[in-house]
RNA sequence: CGGAGUGUAGCGCAGUCUGGUAGCGCACCUGGUUUGGGACCAGGGGGUCGAAGGUUCGAGUCCUUUCACUCCGACCA
């Protein structure tokens, strides 16, 4: 392809919104462009890119034996009622009327299609197990949609679907699915790390996230600095972590406590640890059909409430925090609340590390008291684990101490069982002719998105630096002065040499200058560029790696074939 | 939805307080000079000032309403 041919609306600009280098030189090099809040156009550039991100996924779940479909955008509502995510998916499912007055949702994710697919066609335990996958465009209407690519509301996304008649089958599945994701995003050069995590709106358990590194990513994940553990923040778990000072020794009794509101207040006033602290905290969670309960949350005072577990926890789809009239309408004193005493209606979640412990001290939901000698061990009530791992706490696997890093959720696997197939009705006859529901696994690899990755992971001050398999072009053959036709003919002879290696090669014939030219080259990002200049006089150009800027001098003798085998 | 802010040429902005013929930089077009690190000179094209209503002799500017977008918190591939 010729730079005179194609569209490469590049710009020395920085467009306002945009802060992340992924966002700021992909706009800039002209791979994408802005057409509203959380949506882009792809600009030749980008959409060579995406194609090419796309391949590699396609070849390894090829590989793997999976099977390529594609689902309506657009899905009936009449499918997610079934399945019970019509009101529990939430406002970020857009959903609008036909003519008839017919309720539809542009796809977020396609369970209940693929579900809706299979539950039509395949009858029989002969038939599974089987992998189905589509990549496809999707629509969530994320509440702040940013970043560029990295979280827009329109994106393409790779989901995979599969069916078995065991649990065991899944998991082999699962596990291939695993190695199958490392395989990709290896390929695509990038540095990640698989974390075990929540599941969230899709449901299942036992589900894992492929995390890009880097600084900008929008995911605490909490990491061990001897062992392999990783955990997404929401998910994460610590050995079991006690205190070395000794428990303040008390019979259980109130005592006033004026003014004295916050943990540390507390920990200042009985001089206590605020291990030995009971912290509560009141959230209002959001149930389906627009209910909703007061939900009082309660863990030691050294710990910080994890938001993700707690809403499990609670079954809630969300929880919101509680205004002061809502707190004292429902008979809760801020500030006081305890788990010992606590309103009628009120439901109490302890954290796991309450469970039988003494020696607490607590709120007494009594204005300025606070009860002393609290022994939690006949309490009855949910009990849960509610803490946010901390930096610093021990790893659950091993001696190691476990640290908080950054990351891009660029793929997430699911151990579905039977979330979607039995409320859908998604049976099949089994070995002796029983009707059962399929066991399934659901995989994604968020593939515009790892467009974004690639570039916050690979770029320097200059631009873009792409990797192999994501590059649009493999190489850039620069004409330092188009007018030269020396320099053109050589050029063109050298292009058409290396196209016919395979190679996908783009050719600068434009009449810029030489400098504006090669800030170009280095904003969009192709691996290599060979360079034609003034030395062509002398028999010998320049090649230029991307990644460092390193430049090589070469022979114009047999150049196609040295160039063609350092690209290899 | 909560808080903050912005809508003026393709992009980045000034002009708004204090009403009086629509500006600058980049990009674009024409001609010329230049040609190994985002050149220079000269000329040129391009705007329902987010939308609607109001005040006024006169509104980008003042008032009301509305829409969109961005930034800070809760969602997710």
């Amino acid at each position: 392809m010729r730079v005179t041919q194609l569209l490469v609306p590049t710009t020395k600009e920085t467009p306002n919104d945009a802060t992340l280098p992924s966002h700021i030189f992909l706009v800039r090099a002209g791979f994408i462009q802005g057409v509203g809040s959380g949506l882009y156009n792809f600009l030749p550039l980008g959409k060579r890119s995406l194609d090419r991100v796309q391949r590699v996924v396609k070849e390894e779940l090829d590989k793997a034996g999976a099977q390529e479909v594609s689902l309506g955008f657009v899905t009936p509502a009449s499918l997610w009622r079934e399945s019970g995510r019509f009101d529990k998916y939430g406002k970020e499912l857009l959903r609008f009327k036909d003519r008839k007055d017919n309720d539809f949702v542009l796809g977020p994710t396609h369970e209940e299609m693929m579900v809706n697919l299979v539950k039509g066609s395949v009858k029989s335990y002969k038939e599974l197990p089987l992998n189905l996958y589509q990549i496809n465009l999707k629509f969530r209407d994320e509440i702040r949609p940013r970043f560029g690519l990295m979280r827009g509301r329109e994106f393409l996304m790779k989901d995979g679907y599969s069916f078995h008649v065991s649990h065991e089958d899944m998991y082999r599945e699962f596990c291939l699915m695993e190695e199958t994701y490392k395989k990709i995003f290896t390929r695509l050069g990038l540095e990640f790390r698989i974390v075990e995590a929540d599941s969230g709106a899709i449901g299942g358990s036992g589900s894992k996230e492929f995390m890009v590194l880097a600084e900008s990513g929008e995911d605490t994940i909490v990491v061990c600095d001897s062992c392999e553990y990783g955990a997404n923040i929401e998910a994460a778990v610590r050995a079991p972590k006690g205190c070395e000072v000794e428990p303040p020794e008390a019979n259980y009794s109130l005592f006033r406590t004026p003014d004295t509101t916050t943990i540390e207040q507390l920990s200042e006033f009985f001089k206590v640890d605020p291990y030995y602290l009971v912290k509560t905290v009141a959230k209002r969670a959001l149930l389906d059909d627009g209910e909703s309960k007061i939900v009082l949350f309660a863990l030691r005072g050294s710990d910080e409430l994890q938001e993700t577990k707690a809403t499990n926890a609670a079954k809630a789809n969300e929880l919101v925090d509680i205004s002061a009239e809502e707190l004292e309408k429902a008979g809760l004193i801020a500030g006081y609340m305890g788990p010992v005493i606590v309103p009628e209606g009120i439901e109490l979640i302890c954290d796991e590390t309450l469970k039988g412990a003494a020696n607490l001290i607590c709120g007494a939901n009594e204005k300025d008291y606070h009860i002393v000698g609290v022994d939690l061990g006949a309490l009855e009530c949910k009990f849960s684990d509610l803490v946010a791992v901390a930096e610093g706490d021990g790893c659950p696997h091993c001696n190691g101490k476990l640290g908080y890093t950054k990351g891009i959720e660029v793929g997430h696997i699911f151990q579905l069982g039977t979330r979607y197939s039995d409320p859908l009705g998604a049976n099949f006859l089994d070995e002796n002719g029983k009707s059962v529901p399929f066991i399934m696994g659901t995989y994604g690899i968020g593939v515009s998105r790892l467009l974004a990755a690639i570039i916050e992971q690979h770029h320097d001050e200059n631009g873009c630096i792409w990797t192999r398999e994501s590059a649009p072009f493999d190489l850039t053959i620069i004409v330092s002065n188009a007018k030269d036709e020396e320099q053109m003919n050589f050029a063109l002879s050298i292009y058409e040499e290396l196209r016919g290696k395979g190679l996908e090669v783009l050719l600068d014939d434009s009449k810029e200058r030489f400098g504006f030219k090669m800030k170009n080259y280095e904003l969009i990002g192709i691996p290599y560029g060979l360079i034609i200049g003034k030395n062509l006089a002398d028999g010998s150009v320049e090649l230029v790696r991307r990644e460092g800027l390193v430049k090589e001098t070469l022979s114009t003798e047999n150049l196609a074939e040295v160039v063609a085998g350092k690209l290899c």
